[in-house]
DNA sequence: CAGTAATGCGAGTAATTACTCGCAATGGCT
DNA sequence: AGCCATTGCGAGTAATTACTCGCATTACTG
């Protein structure tokens, strides 16, 4: 009993030595992204993630100290993403206007959200029960930065004061009502573009002081 | 070894039979509120609530037949009571127009959800987790009612036609914002309101349309 | 081809935890 | 007081799962 037989091993003769950790790195997070996408948070554990990545536990801790390094390298690769798109729409936008400046951000938030609506939901999820990381929490400040940047420059068009607050909040709102058009299968990229507009610019130019 | 040491058993004597049912379920679910607000959802467990609640497992399990079950007669409790507010609310006010309308209700809502506000944030998040039961999907389409109602009644100073899909989506902004708020602290009512009041307003009644 | 460092493997371990079941205490009854 | 149905108890069980460790395989070096 107990005879040790190898079983289909990794195939590794393909790739050099050098590119192998780049690689195995890439696999393991790739299958914990669809493990968390197709069962959920409940269903995500190492040894699925490790199955299907077709890479053994042994190799999976050799590559991520914990369960939870794992999940924060995913969460961290999915937000560099989201950030890279988001700055990079905002440096090419001329921005004339408040409202010019800001729907390309949104777009973009949307598109890149909805990319993987599953993946994208759990994660926002999971966000908020973990302790994010150093990493993490850089990339949150990221998105944020832009979104603050963004605030200053039409500061004038802006009837807010704390555009931190506000940035958060704006962040928020988005994250809301994708994650839950996503959950209800709505995928509708305009109209929710529209609705996620309204909401902010109603947030950031309107007065809610109107007594009744 | 072994030796089955009774200790400090529940003292009921005071509590006629008839009674008893009701008085153990509030005190495991008050107990369950508990440990989900002081440790989070990944520190609460069974034996935690019992232990809290001064009950043993076998009791508790007496009463819920499983641990989803006591999460959702939680759940249940506490949108019951954030129904009950908002309900309440709309039906006193006399409602001339569209915000002041809105305004109590955001003002309820908050109420609700900062009076135990790390409890709310558990609960929020727990609920798109668990695949409701039809308890707690009554009662969120309850709220959602509330606010159809409302929309409906003021539909001519409402730029949305779907008002169930307008509903879902300013109940989430609310969430969010207030969420939002409580995670970093910031429990200042008033400013929150008013927030809230600004995104859902340019929501119902903005144009995004504007071209850049 | 032989030697060997690096790498992958996966059975096993320890910890956690939802849940059961047989027994003990209780208190309402006569 | 004495009976006994009801109710509470909590040690134990089974399942899950994060993680380890000693060994097998690989592929680079000469």
């Amino acid at each position: 009993m107990a005879t040790r037989v190898a079983r289909t091993r990794l195939r590794l003769r393909k790739i050099p030595r050098q590119q192998r950790s780049a690689h195995m790195v890439e696999t393991i997070v790739e299958a914990a992204a669809r493990i968390l996408e197709t069962r959920g948070l409940a269903g995500f554990n190492t040894n699925a993630v490790a199955e299907r990545a077709g890479v053994s536990i042994g190799s999976l801790y050799q590559y991520f100290p914990s369960k939870e390094a794992l999940i924060a390298a995913l969460s961290d690769r999915e937000r560099k993403r989201l950030v890279a798109g988001i700055a990079e729409t905002y440096r090419q936008a001329a921005a004339p206007d408040l409202v010019s400046a800001l729907r390309p951000l949104v777009r973009a938030a949307i598109r890149q959200q909805l990319a993987r609506p599953a993946l994208a939901r759990a994660l926002d999820f999971e966000e908020q029960r973990l302790v994010l990381n150093e990493a993490d929490r850089r990339t949150t400040q990221d998105i944020a930065g832009v979104v603050m940047a963004l605030l200053g420059r039409h500061r004038r068009q802006v009837a807010v004061h704390d555009l931190e607050e506000a940035a958060l909040d704006l962040i928020a709102i988005a994250r809301a009502l994708i994650d839950g058009a996503a959950s209800r299968g709505h995928v509708e990229p305009a109209g929710l573009e529209s609705r996620i507009m309204r909401a902010v610019l109603g947030y950031l130019t309107g007065r809610a002081n109107v007594a009744a």
